[in-house]
DNA sequence: CTTATATCAGGTACACTGATATTC
DNA sequence: CGAATATCAGTGAACCTGATATAA
């Protein structure tokens, strides 16, 4: 009668009684929280945050950004921004310059032991990333990177 | 909460050099991260964080799951989840009971002021995720749905 | 004087590992 | 004993607000 209940895992995202028919914002934060997990995971050996990753991801698209900078580009206040690149620093993947001619602005950029990390990072990380594509039509696809686009940019200004 | 903009911002997600175009996991993490901070700063005023929101979603749908299944379901180390439950706790939402044969299993469940502070967040976050599907028809709804489901299920086995 | 930038100081919630106790 | 559960202790990265200093 009693089974054993540790044996008996509930139901995830997919199963439950609305399952795929849930809240779209539920559906998106569990596939968010899994894919963000898994990344963690992937980049823990290489001690390096997905904040980090993504940082550095910024910093190579955008050489001598600013703190400031890349807190916009982020959502986050130029504090927390200024820890990450902090972390960044300490462990030699960034370096910080002083603006020449503009005073208070400090240009952020990726040194060469931060590109070689940020290498094997995209190593780790790519079959995670495949993972999310197989199986997946080129149709299919096209409409699920328009809505990620459409979700990401949305209220920029609000 | 934040202060932002003003200078030449950089060009955001869907904007940059490769856009639309950029790694699927970006994108994803992009469109995610917007979620997650809108979600934040909808549920700041309610001293609720988004874990919490999550937890407590998680436990109307399976009332009296265990610390060690609401781990589970998040992916998550129990401690951790210790932790969220016992803030939730503290903030009288959530109370733990003993299981009434079993010995170490601790219920979980939401106390009537935390059904009334969830409906509360409901309320918050509701235009939030109805702006998730603003001007998406319904078959292109349903192939994102699929995708987000497969994306956070794949690989609870591993 | 106003705005943008950077940074210091302080605080909280998450997330991890490791160790311990209890129960089945 | 081993497996599952819960919890204590400690650490760290990330997030916030508020205050301060500097420069355009």
């Amino acid at each position: 009668m009693k089974k054993t209940q540790r044996n008996a895992p509930l139901p995830a995202v997919g199963e439950g009684k609305r399952g795929e028919q849930g809240h779209i914002g539920y559906l998106l934060r569990q596939a968010g929280a899994a894919h963000r997990l898994r990344m963690e995971r992937a980049l823990t050996d290489l001690a390096v945050t997905l904040p980090q990753f993504s940082v550095l991801t910024m910093l190579v698209a955008y050489p001598g950004a600013s703190g400031a900078d890349l807190a916009r580009l982020s959502l986050l206040t130029p504090q927390t921004m200024s820890v990450i690149v902090s972390n960044l620093e300490r462990n030699g993947a960034v370096s910080r310059r002083p603006h020449a001619v503009h005073g208070r602005i400090q240009h952020i950029e990726v040194t060469e032991a931060g590109r070689q990390l940020l290498a094997k990072c995209r190593a780790r990380v790519i079959s995670v990333e495949e993972e999310l594509l197989a199986d997946i039509s080129r149709g299919d696809e096209q409409i699920i990177r328009r809505w990620l686009v459409k979700v990401a940019l949305h209220d920029n200004v609000v």
